[in-house]
Order: C-alpha cells, then sequence, then structure tokens
DNA sequence: GTCAGCTTCGAGCGAACGTTCGATAGAACT
DNA sequence: AGTTCTATCGAACGTTCGCTCGAAGCTGAC
C-alpha cells in the first residue's frame, strides 16, 4: 500500500520534471502534453492519470518552487545582525535558482499563463517572498537613504532573477562567488557615500 | 502613388501595434492571428496581406525595439567623461523602455519563439547592444575592481530589464528619477569603498 | 467603358491541440 | 474463483491554430 503511494508519487514526479523541462526549454504554450508524455515516457492517456491538465501541471511545477523557496527562507537565523541575515537569504535565492534553473525560468516567464484560482494562489505566495526580502532589506539600518527602498528592493531582485539568463559556472564561479559580489555591489550602493573627497568633485 | 504607399505602411504598422499589444498581454503563442486581426478590424486574410506570417509579425516587432534602442545609443556624446555617457545611456534605455512596455515584454519573454535566421539575426542585435553596454560600463576607471566586470555589467541589465515589472509613475517618478537611483546604486556599488572605518569592522 | 492593379474578404484546408472514453491487463483482496 | 482497484493504453472527440485560395470591390489610367 504505502509502497504503491511510493510507486504513484515516483511517477507523479516524473511527470512534473519532464513538463518542467519542456515548458522550461519551449514555454509553456508551446510544449504540448503529447511532448511531456513521450519524454516521460508513457501515453497521453497514461500521463493524465497523474496529471489532471495542463493548467495543474503548470501550477504544481510552479508551486513547488514556492515550497523550496519558502523552506529555505524558513532556515533563516531568526535573530542576529541584519545584515547577515540578508546575505543569508541571497545564497539560498541563488543556489536554489542556479540549481533549479527550469523551474526558475517557468515561474519568471510562463507563470502568467495560469488561470483563475490557480493563478491568484501563486500570485499570493510570490507577494508572501518579495515582501520577506523587502522586509530584510529595510531592517538593514543605513544611515542615510540614498535610495528609495522600493527602488532598493527592486533593483537587488532584478539583478538575482536575470542571473539564470548570463550565469555559467566556469566563468562566474559558484553560487556563492555570484552571492558575494551581487552582495557587495547592493550593500555598498545602498550606504551613503564615505565623506571622502574624489566622489564629491566637480 | 506616394499615397498609397503612405496608406499601406499605416496599415502594416497598425498590423504590427496590435501584434506587439496582443503578443505582450497573452504571449506569443497564446495570441492568435484572428485576435490580431480582430484588434485591428480587419479579416484574417486581409492581415496576412501585410504581415506574411505570425513570425514575420514577431520579427518586425522585435527588430524596431533595436532600431529605437541602437538610434538613441548611437546619439550618445563620442567624447567626454565616460560616467556621463554611462548616465545617457542608462537613461535612454530606461526612457525607451518605459514608453514601449509591451514592446519590451515581447523581446525579453517571446524573442526565443523565433526560429531560424529570424532568430539568429536578431540575437546579433541583442549581442551588439549588449556589448555596446558593456564597453560603456568598462570604461569607468574605476579605481579598485571590486566587483568582476562581466558581473557588474549583468547587474546593470538585470536592474534595468526588471523595471517593466514593478515600476509606477506614481509612485517612482519619471523614468529619469528611476535613472538616477538605478546609477546612484550602481556607480556606488561597483566603485572602491572609500577608506572610512565603519565598513571594514569585525 | 474597359482594363489592370491594389486591397479586402468568406470559406475552408490540414494539422495540432487539450482532453476523454472504453477497454485491458495485472495485482490484491475475499 | 470471482470481484475490485490501480495503472495503462489506442483511438478518437471537438476546437483552435496558422495559413491559403478564389472571388469580389474599389480606384485610377487609358
Amino acid at each position: 500500500m504505502q509502497q504503491q503511494q511510493h510507486v504513484y508519487d515516483r511517477r507523479f514526479e516524473d511527470g512534473l520534471n519532464n513538463a518542467e523541462a519542456l515548458f522550461a526549454e519551449r514555454g509553456f504554450h508551446a510544449a504540448s502534453m503529447r511532448d511531456i508524455a513521450r519524454a516521460a515516457r508513457i501515453s497521453v492517456a497514461g500521463l493524465y492519470y497523474y496529471l489532471p491538465s495542463k493548467q495543474a501541471a503548470l501550477y504544481f511545477v510552479c508551486n513547488r518552487v514556492f515550497d523550496r523557496l519558502e523552506a529555505a527562507a524558513r532556515e533563516l537565523p531568526s535573530c542576529g545582525d541584519p545584515r547577515r541575515r540578508l546575505e543569508t537569504f541571497v545564497r539560498g535565492h541563488l543556489r536554489h535558482m542556479i540549481e533549479n534553473r527550469d523551474a526558475y525560468r517557468v515561474l519568471l516567464h510562463d507563470m502568467k499563463a495560469l488561470e483563475g484560482d490557480l493563478r491568484s494562489k501563486l500570485r499570493v505566495r510570490r507577494r508572501h517572498y518579495f515582501s520577506l526580502a523587502s522586509d530584510l532589506v529595510s531592517r538593514l539600518e543605513t544611515k542615510n537613504e540614498v535610495v528609495p527602498p522600493r527602488l532598493a528592493v527592486a533593483a537587488l531582485f532584478g539583478m538575482l532573477n536575470w542571473a539564470p539568463m548570463w550565469y555559467q559556472r566556469e566563468l562566474d564561479g559558484d553560487s556563492d562567488d555570484l552571492a558575494d559580489n551581487m552582495l557587495a555591489l547592493f550593500l555598498r550602493g545602498i550606504s551613503e557615500p564615505a565623506p571622502s573627497a574624489e566622489e564629491a568633485r566637480a
């Protein structure tokens, strides 16, 4: 009984993984259920035994991305230096994004292809995750607000979410290298310029 | 004769504009030629008189984005302060992106739906534009390379290209405000930290 | 008035789509 | 042995897709 459940789950995830890869490669609408079935070595009707619809497949793919992201966020050290917390958050986000590039491409690219309830549910989760990051940034005590906080968070997410478009391990190091560099750029970028000369010339 | 040419061009661009809006709203594959024809108040066959195929429509939409971007880039002051040049470039890029949100959404989102020659042609133009920006950044003489240049440019483009996802005029000001803030964040971010204390604590 | 060329269309083609149905084979329980 | 449940499939349904065809209407030239 548990064995059967185990087998069922394996096939279910197998279908999801193939759907994820094909959605990422061709886009949601250009990847057909027949393609997914072929990739999963199953008939079309057989695929429908596990995935009730194409929309549901897309939903499951997107949903488990948030499952993982939130699991990582839940492990943030709740106390301590806000800067350290943001660092941990960014590291986790980038690592997850690089390890699950396909899933992330689908999320950024095809989530809007979802309709009705499923879309709203995911939008809620996305807003939740985003506001979590906003909190982290707003708790950094930058002595002087050199950049509007709303823009600062958006810029940070822009940097992060763009990474799958260009990142190559051989050129850019591992995901922690990436995180370190982006954090350096971002934290210095939103900090008050030190009262050096040079900057405030002409 | 010229009058006829004028009318033809107007209809052609009318078709393109409606295609652009629908591609942006629903995505390339989800927007049908019938939808576009209906939006342009023309029959399907009539639409095909101006646009030889759906692929061609997508190509034209993407191509004129690069036309405009490159036209703006060509007006960069060729001499003078590299920092000023980058500022002008970023301002132009953001202004164009905000004024042509639909076109930009199509470009970022659906360019990969193009096939064969058309895709490669656009890829060439994109690489060209990107390397132009890379040059501008690399010519900033930052005294100390605190961030790898490859990452710096990618981070800049990440910030810029993410803007259409969140920008709202009422909250974020006009596109020049956006550009100023992003430039401030970016330029400080890639600059050598001034030898203040505070930063290099524990 | 006739003719040629530009513009527009209704109707329809073949293909691919998401999805469903009824059947079948095996395993599991009684 | 018979019954039920799980897993799988080939075949097809109805719809929509990108696209084309042949026939019109219109306009200006001769």
